[in-house]
DNA sequence: CGCCACAAGTTGACTCTGTCAACATTCCCT
DNA sequence: AGGGAATGTTGACAGAGTCAACTTGTGGCG
């Protein structure tokens, strides 16, 4: 019974054994489950199908099904990071503007894949238990801390620790993202005024705040 | 097969058919077994079984395990629209302190509950479908509101829409209280600050950006 | 060049879950 | 007292995660 060639997977470094990158595969699949049929949606055996396996070929690359979610979230996180700088890029040397591009980045991150958002903050996963993914989402959210700083250096935001002052911010776009991820944002609030703009009200608040107190 | 007096549920007004009030066990159970084992430990039949009734009979009061799940969430913010008022209540007349312990009492509740705040924020409820759960939410969420208004009769928070003012509040304390729930912190600021520190700060922060504007 | 140990994948099974259909029991109302 | 509806049980099904044992392909070593 031989295998129908290789699903495509853009072929590592090290041409794989008999699938041809099985692990990239899996986490593709996953992935893909994800976006269609939300966390419950994703199942061990789901992903195998679609990769062309059987069902218990994935325990030979994640040791159980939380595994393979945490790589996903890990992709969620290097995607969610990219999408933060890509946000930054235009607002070169006017760290305000693009701190709340930033912010407003990461609840458009949210709005455009729900499902992997809440992968990637929910308790399917737990960070500790998986190094990468815990690297991961720091990393993303160290991209915030870093534009506190620049915003401080440039006089834009009071002196102070930037990983506190961040966190004030991250808990802010979190928790909206949180929110407009689960569907629970009030429809008169929704109504009136579109999500990126609430980003943009509620981050200008916040920075007002963290401005330098007279 | 007479079963053994009924598990000491608080009877309500119509002392029930065969198990002395079913629905409200269940929920009990269903709540044990949640802040025992995480999201991942509710099950239907575990709850029937802790209620000591078989496996099925759930299905006579909830049409599904969402359903159940949304009692337990609905119950869930009974409990967190009590721990809003009762923290409020010492700081009648000063609007400002009231919303502070407002919002650090929601903090502590999550801290407190975690599975039970993720249940309620998470993904496996959606409150769309369950209407009683979606008024329980908003009910608690309208006393932020309520007190935000509070602040701008004192004049110490700025004109506008209250719902679209406290929202930013609100994003800010949800957001704090999931990242906490799910064990998201850095260490490195939570060693320095402790969780209801956290949130006075941040809060803080929001509230002198929602003051008047000089 | 041939062989062998190991990595990668498969088969089959077990337990647990949510859910349905059919049946039994108990209560309340007339 | 009796009947209908509310309540609960038994038995079964498919699908999930996971383990043990087996098979197959791969690369390295003699």
């Amino acid at each position: 019974m031989r295998r129908a060639a290789a699903a495509g997977a853009p072929a590592g470094r090290r041409r794989a054994y008999h699938h041809g990158n099985l692990r990239a595969a899996l986490v593709a699949a996953a992935t893909a489950l994800l976006e269609a049929g939300g966390p419950l949606g994703v199942t061990l055996r789901g992903a195998a199908r679609r990769a062309g396996v059987s069902q218990t070929a994935p325990y030979r690359h994640f040791p159980d099904k939380s595994a393979l979610l945490a790589a996903v979230a890990e992709e969620g996180f290097r995607g969610l990071g990219r999408a933060i700088v890509r946000a930054a890029r235009p607002h070169r040397g006017d760290p305000v503007p693009a701190l709340q591009a930033m912010a407003v980045a990461i609840v458009r991150f949210a709005a455009a894949h729900p499902s992997h958002y809440r992968l990637m903050s929910g308790p399917a996963v737990r960070g500790r238990d998986h190094p990468p993914l815990r690297e991961a989402a720091v990393a993303a959210w160290q991209l915030l801390t870093g534009a506190v700083r620049d915003c401080q250096r440039a006089g834009r935001i009071r002196a102070g620790d930037p990983a506190e002052l961040a966190f004030a911010l991250w808990c802010l776009v979190h928790g909206l993202a949180v929110l407009a991820v689960d569907d629970q944002i009030p429809a008169e609030v929704l109504h009136a005024v579109p999500l990126e703009r609430l980003a943009e009200h509620a981050t200008r608040c916040l920075l007002e705040g963290l401005a330098r107190r007279g």
